[in-house]
DNA sequence: AAAGTAAGTAAATGTTTATTTACTAATTGG
DNA sequence: CCAATTAGTAAATAAACATTTACTTACTTT
């Protein structure tokens, strides 16, 4: 048999999140994408399902899996704190900046009510993200380094300001007279450890 | 001259922030929402130039404008620190909470890129938003209470964390073992707080 | 090297899209 | 009270939409 053009597939994708990007998420078409990424229609019906389908995989694959896996693996280094947090926004933010379409997707995942309940789906179903996050965090709880809050107030604080962040330092590319730098990342993420400490 | 209906107008814009609340951005069309609030597609464009436009002064007008009035309505009472921030925190809550539909519109503004530009124009142009919050935040810094930090982050502290439990309160009204509550919002504050206080 | 098979294409499907056309309804200034 | 004017409607338009049909291509297995 004929086998699959990887190359195709990955044409597919990265397109789609160009569209995106540029254009947004309502302005995809799936004809529109099998022509920028030179495929037949048909192509891309052949991996997917349907449109929303191909969304999803889309955004949980390429996307959300991209971006955790570049978190998880600031852990490499070192579970201290306040250490791995500051490890986890500087890696978080340094993949951010080099994978702006990618970026682009995932803050749909907040708004799109298909991405979201996929985003749910998939982080009720399997935890492996945020579990090790709420292990960590909890750690350092007991060792009475951090205060005790509800894991939806660290996962706030540990990541909302840091998306932000990202988000307006895309902006600012059109706009030289303002940036975001790493300094101003890191002097966030002081702020946050500063609030977290238990004293 | 005949005048304007204005129920119909607000009906249009009501089921607007409900389709897109339900539905997505991407699946709200001109002819749906002609059909469900019960008027003829000519009636849209009596108001408004394109859809487009439409969308841009539903984000703006609409959505933007009354969020941005209730957080600023929060300086009423006192411009103290720490009172003032808590104040912010917790009548934004109780806005958005109140404002479903309104808050879908508003999250879409960090992903689309047509609202993100509206957004963006609109507060170059007038600043009537930041510029108080900035004001208010250099003051204290003046007085010598809180750090001297970059106005991104200063506002990344105050507002994305906030934002970021409203989605979770929204998200976890179908799973009720799960609950944001006014207190979980208010220990966030705190947390911002201590550490933006210079010591 | 030919048969079998899945990948891939071009073109077509019927539907939905944003927007317009041609018309009617309702109000007010004269 | 009617002429003028704008609000509003129903139906139509052409383009774009997601998806499929009918077919060809290219590779593997025998």
């Amino acid at each position: 048999m004929r086998p699959k053009n990887l190359e195709k597939e990955e044409a597919i994708r990265t397109i789609a999140l160009q569209i995106i990007s540029d254009e947004g998420l309502e302005n995809l078409s799936m004809q529109k994408l099998a022509k920028a990424a030179n495929v037949s229609p048909r192509t891309i019906y052949i991996k997917y399902e349907s449109k929303e389908d191909f969304l999803i995989k889309l955004f949980i694959e390429e996307v959300l899996g991209s971006y955790e896996k570049a978190v998880l693996d600031s852990f490499e280094s070192t579970m201290n704190f306040p250490e791995g947090v500051k490890k986890i926004w500087v890696n978080t933010y340094r993949y951010l900046i080099q994978n702006r379409h990618s970026f682009a997707l995932l803050q749909y995942g907040k708004s799109s009510p298909l991405l979201n309940k996929a985003f749910q789906k998939a982080h009720i179903q399997q935890g492996k993200f945020f579990a090790p996050i709420h292990i960590f965090l909890k750690m350092h709880v007991t060792n009475g380094v951090i205060q005790d809050l509800p894991g939806d107030v660290h996962r706030a604080l540990l990541f909302s300001p840091l998306l932000d962040l990202v988000k307006e330092y895309f902006d600012y590319l059109d706009r030289p007279e303002q940036i975001i730098t790493e300094n101003m990342i890191l002097e966030c993420c002081e702020i946050i450890i500063k609030g977290m400490i238990k004293d």
